[in-house]
RNA sequence: GGCGGCAUAGCCAAGUGGCUAAGGCGGAGGACUGCAAAUCCUCUAUUCCCCAGUUCGAAUCUGGGUGCCGCCUCCA
């Protein structure tokens, strides 16, 4: 089946085609570790996910490549910016390498508890300094880069087609530059590719200019050419890089290559907080902790995230969480029936046209809340028959909530007081006297433990205590 | 100041010219129950921010208005 996808740089779908079938070269730009990852930050990587998994459903081989940026980057391009790993490691009173490391393994845990597959490669920028340098070496020979007191710097009045990403007017843009431009560049717009560092600069490297360290932007070209071998089938990010840190990426390629080398630029919405901008001074960024100290499960976080298109701006408010958690247990339990293939009702789609409706939306463009939607019509409407089964654990290799893992809590021993009271209750309701078996139940449910009266009997099971 | 996006039920949201406007959460009613809970069933937008227009036909296209959001800061 076709697959098409958004291309940021034509605004419109376009039909997928690697350059090397079935190898699919993707290139996701990654986390800068100097501080946990927020709730936005991981629908991007949410994002990638999908895309990914799309793509090995449409038996593509995927080499995904993302960069751990563990170098500093100046919060302003003026002198006197902040580096982030300093501020970080300032902070934690450790050496910016240890905060680096601390950070990108709590980066992939929080991944990984979202089931977000590990890229093929992840690649530090710090590993990759040489590769830099010599990037930064090709664009000087090639007259892309100029050299000024600070650094090496790229010339964008060399390449005519910056800006052509994000369809910015770098005339008009720069009327409300709100950034003091270094008198010593010669365009406002050029990028630095090195700098070089005050002697008490902590990451500092040696090289043909001096000491220094690595402009942002260079990492993603170095790294990306180097392990996607040249040619990035997809390159993906937040739409927030698209201005800047893409259009650099692009700029820069070109004066190494002389040619475009990302053939889709594909970019994640922002995720939003009761409707507006997630913010420090606002109090509501939000990690993957701070949603599990609330009791939810991080697979709820991503059930969100899929009910919702990847380049529409998503709201995130408690109240949809909630939903979210409640749905996802919900599928859970439906899909526990075609697991144990109880009876269930009749239907009038086969599982073949479910199969195609579902394939036709992932391949448009990644159009889960559609797949999503066709799910539940499996799950509320159809047989539990071995092929229904068999056809909800292959989307969910695309949904990625686990459902393989999903089974029925197994039966546990039942704590002899607890079963104690099981008993007494029912001989209370032998007795018909409610109100002493209703004070027991209550009771139960207060620690954790729910009755379900059935025909068959008394079953139970442990839930969240009330209020936790 | 410049650029761009969005507006669909209480909430989260699909759908972008033509079947009865997906799906989930919530809510209502029913079955079950001693009563509940859990579960299951049914219902839940004559209408897609407003006003004009194009069209045989528009939530979907065009123009105007209103509201919200984002970017132009090394924030995904």
């Amino acid at each position: 089946m076709e697959l098409y996808f958004f291309n940021t740089k034509t605004r419109k779908k376009e039909l997928f085609q690697p350059q090397q079938p079935p190898r699919v070269g993707l290139y996701v730009c990654g986390p800068t570790v100097y501080d946990y990852a927020h709730i936005g930050n991981l629908r991007a990587y949410v994002f990638s996910d999908i895309l990914r998994r799309v793509l090995e459903y449409n038996n593509f081989q995927v080499h995904q490549v993302m960069n751990i940026t563990d170098v500093g980057h100046l919060v302003s391009d003026a002198d006197e910016g902040e580096d982030k790993m300093l501020v970080g490691a300032r902070r934690q009173k450790k050496s910016p390498f240890e905060i680096a490391d601390y950070f990108t393994e709590a980066f992939f845990n929080h991944t990984q508890r979202l089931n977000i597959k590990d890229p093929t490669i992840a690649c530090r920028a710090t590993d990759h300094i040489q590769e830099m340098i010599d990037f930064v070496q090709v664009l000087l020979d090639r007259g892309y880069a100029y050299e000024i007191s600070d650094g090496i710097y790229f010339d964008i009045s060399r390449f005519p087609h910056y800006g052509k990403l994000s369809r910015l007017n770098l005339e008009e843009q720069l009327e409300g530059a709100r950034v003091e431009v270094n008198p010593e560049k010669k365009h406002p717009a050029d990028f630095a590719l090195w700098r070089k560092a005050p002697a008490n600069h902590i990451m500092q490297w040696p090289s043909p200019w001096g000491m220094g360290y690595p402009g942002w932007h260079i990492e993603c070209s170095a790294m990306g050419l180097k392990y996607l071998e040249g040619f990035f089938d997809i390159h993906t990010g937040g739409v927030d890089h698209i201005p800047i840190h893409h259009e650099n990426e692009i700029a820069q390629n070109w004066g190494f290559t002389g040619k475009e080398v990302v053939r889709f630029w594909m970019h994640s919405e922002f995720l939003q907080v009761e409707g507006g901008k997630m913010a420090k001074s606002l109090g509501n960024i939000y990690t993957l902790e701070d949603l599990e100290e609330k009791g939810f499960d991080p697979l709820a976080f991503r059930y969100l995230l899929l009910n919702a298109h990847y380049r529409k701006k998503v709201n995130f408010t408690w109240e949809a969480l909630e939903g979210a958690q409640r749905a996802l247990e919900r599928l859970r339990e439906n899909f526990l029936r075609f697991k144990e293939a109880s009876p269930g009702r009749g239907n009038q789609k086969g599982p073949e046209q479910f199969r195609t409706e579902i394939e036709r939306a992932f391949n448009d463009d990644l159009n889960v809340p559609r797949a999503l939607a066709l799910t539940w019509d499996i799950l509320r409407g159809e047989d539990p028959t071995l092929e229904y089964y068999k056809l909800l654990l292959e989307v969910d290799r695309v949904l990625g909530l686990g459902l393989e893992q999903v089974e029925r809590p197994p039966v546990e021993e039942i704590p002899g007081e607890i079963k104690k009271l099981i008993e007494q209750r029912e001989e209370a309701r032998k007795k018909r006297n409610w109100e002493e078996a209703d004070a027991i139940r209550d009771h139960l449910e207060e620690q954790g433990i729910r009755l379900i009266d059935t025909p068959q009997g008394v079953r139970w099971e442990r839930i969240k205590k009330k209020g936790s």
